[in-house]
DNA sequence: TATTATATGTCAATCGTTTAACATATTTTC
DNA sequence: GAAAATATGTTAAACGATTGACATATAATA
């Protein structure tokens, strides 16, 4: 590959001149500017980001952290933070925690020693006290983190007070709220206290189960589902806080001969594209993954420019009707 | 950070020797050994891997090129690709083509300034050609291109011929084989290829329709999918060339009151997960995403380590049969 | 005792780019 | 005609790690 040098020795000028050029600094002329672009197309000249990363000490590179990537909701975000990295000159290093702490560590190493601009955190895993003393924005996206630089939730509590009236007005009388399978302090938990506030005003009973871990890390929900619909024959309404679990309860329902909505309704969360793929559709609350995506990419940007940034952005969200209510 | 020089002067030693103990080279006493780590443990030493990059004139990074992460397939892939890469010290850099031509163009550039280890190739929008001269291992999945370093692919013609097979079985009269939007040879299309030849050797008409580009880049064909069927209301059978076009068809089958598999037999191909949240669940062809992922991985990295390496690799397929025949 | 193996040090170059400091032209403006 | 602006060059250090060449010292072995 051409270097700078290579590329001087062609224009017939210095390193200096062609570096001044590039980067745009000091007087340099229209000729020589023309040269300079004339011999770089010749050797087809692309600078060594390696070498720059090296000098400037940060790399334009943002680790994406996040516990998994099949999960549909991770993968729609990882193509919405990646089209928006990519619109800012930004790269992603992608870091699957496999929703482990170990990993999660290991991978922050990685992002350290390669100099990335700044960390985008979608994950539980990752130690609260990690970032004292780190040098570089860290966004969380759906995660609480004090240490943190900013972060983006969208308003879960109203999520879930969306879909606890929802299902209260298409007439239920005992709900069922299908929670995460996380220990952590999470953003998410207030899906199930918004629901559960509304319950109570509304005089519903309400119950809350959360899955084991391991359901969550293979996506397969069903054996857990159906143990707890077994126990819960008499309940009538579900709301489960992904799509995932929303689509594999229907699945759960069918198999237990339980009609969907006639004799349970479900409302999921998140609103990815699977819930228009199952039978019937999902109705659900719209998370807007993609505004999220793209706010958590400027905020990281303004951060490394030593911008002032807002400390907690919260998305509205809002429910989208479809056929499971 | 804490360079190598901070290291040396805290365990009382030179770069060089503390260099020696980090890449094990020539003599180095235990004490010496313990007294790095020791240093390194306190400064919390990294080594600066864009350094290291940078003297070795290339990256433990691989770049991924992909036309999508949202879909289901491509984000299955990503997981086991950088499962693999992981396991094996390398990092993903993830390069979303969004299936256009430019963009791919761009991040091949973007790959090469930052001096990646390889390339791993899932799209068609890569030009054929830009790879001559490139010193680096590239390696394609479900990708044809002359110039590569070694290709993998699933035995496409054999799903193809399963699926044909299995239709005719289930006494299919008039079947449809939905393929892909893509103009370029792809060996994707030899699904098609083992289906067609099945259906014309047992004497099955069988019509091939292919979506509008715009239908793959959104993901949603059902329009498309409700004017073909339309077209066809004397199909009884269909082969779809991926899941996520199979799901949707199931949904227009329910629109247009068309009972899978009663009056409608489906197969679909991939079996991403998917396949089994669908109503009725479908019957597909299992394409080894993981093994391919991990084949790809190995490759890569022995042709970085200037083995010797297959040109072409290609993995057997199977039908899982679920509900949609 | 002489020889070899072991262990560490010194020094400097290299990877490719950036940038500060300073020198030296030519051109423009007051 | 002097001062200022414009344009380019020279030189060298810096980013952090690696590595080759060579020197030196101690320990083990013949």
């Amino acid at each position: 590959m051409a270097t700078l040098k290579d590329v001087a020795r062609e224009a017939g000028l210095t390193v200096t001149t062609v570096s001044r050029v590039l980067n745009n600094r000091g007087y340099i002329s229209e000729d020589a500017r023309k040269k300079v672009a004339d011999a770089m197309k010749k050797l087809n000249y692309r600078p060594n980001e390696v070498a720059r990363s090296l000098h400037s000490k940060k790399s334009n590179t943002i680790g994406v952290i996040v516990p998994h990537i099949r999960h549909p909701y991770f993968a729609e975000m990882i193509s919405n933070l990646e089209n928006a990295a990519y619109k800012k000159g930004y790269k992603i290093l992608l870091c699957n925690s496999q929703s482990t702490k170990e990993r999660a560590e290991e991978y922050i190493d990685i992002c350290n020693s390669n100099r990335v601009a700044g960390l985008i955190i979608c994950s539980t895993d990752v130690p609260v006290d990690i970032f004292s003393g780190m040098d570089i924005p860290v966004i969380t996206i759906e995660r609480a983190l004090d240490n943190a630089t900013a972060s983006v939730v969208c308003d879960n509590k109203s999520g879930g007070q969306l879909a606890a009236e929802r299902l209260i007005k298409a007439d239920c009388k005992k709900l069922l709220y299908l929670g995460s399978s996380s220990s952590v302090e999470m953003p998410a938990h207030q899906r199930g206290t918004g629901f559960k506030e509304i319950c109570e005003n509304e005089g519903v009973p309400c119950i809350e189960v959360d899955p084991e871990e391991a359901s969550y890390n293979n996506m397969t929900y069903n054996e857990w589902l159906e143990t707890v619909m077994k126990e819960h024959m008499d309940a009538d309404g579900i709301f489960a806080s992904s799509d995932i679990i929303a689509a594999q309860a229907i699945q759960v329902c069918r198999k237990l001969s339980i009609h969907v909505p006639e004799d349970m309704k479900i409302v999921g969360f998140d609103d990815v594209v699977l819930a228009s793929l199952t039978t019937p559709q999902l109705t659900t609350i719209h998370q807007p993954i993609k505004e999220m995506a793209e706010i958590a990419i400027n905020l990281l940007d303004d951060a490394a420019k030593e911008k002032l940034v807002a400390k907690q952005t919260i998305l509205p969200v809002f429910m989208v009707e479809r056929e499971t209510v």
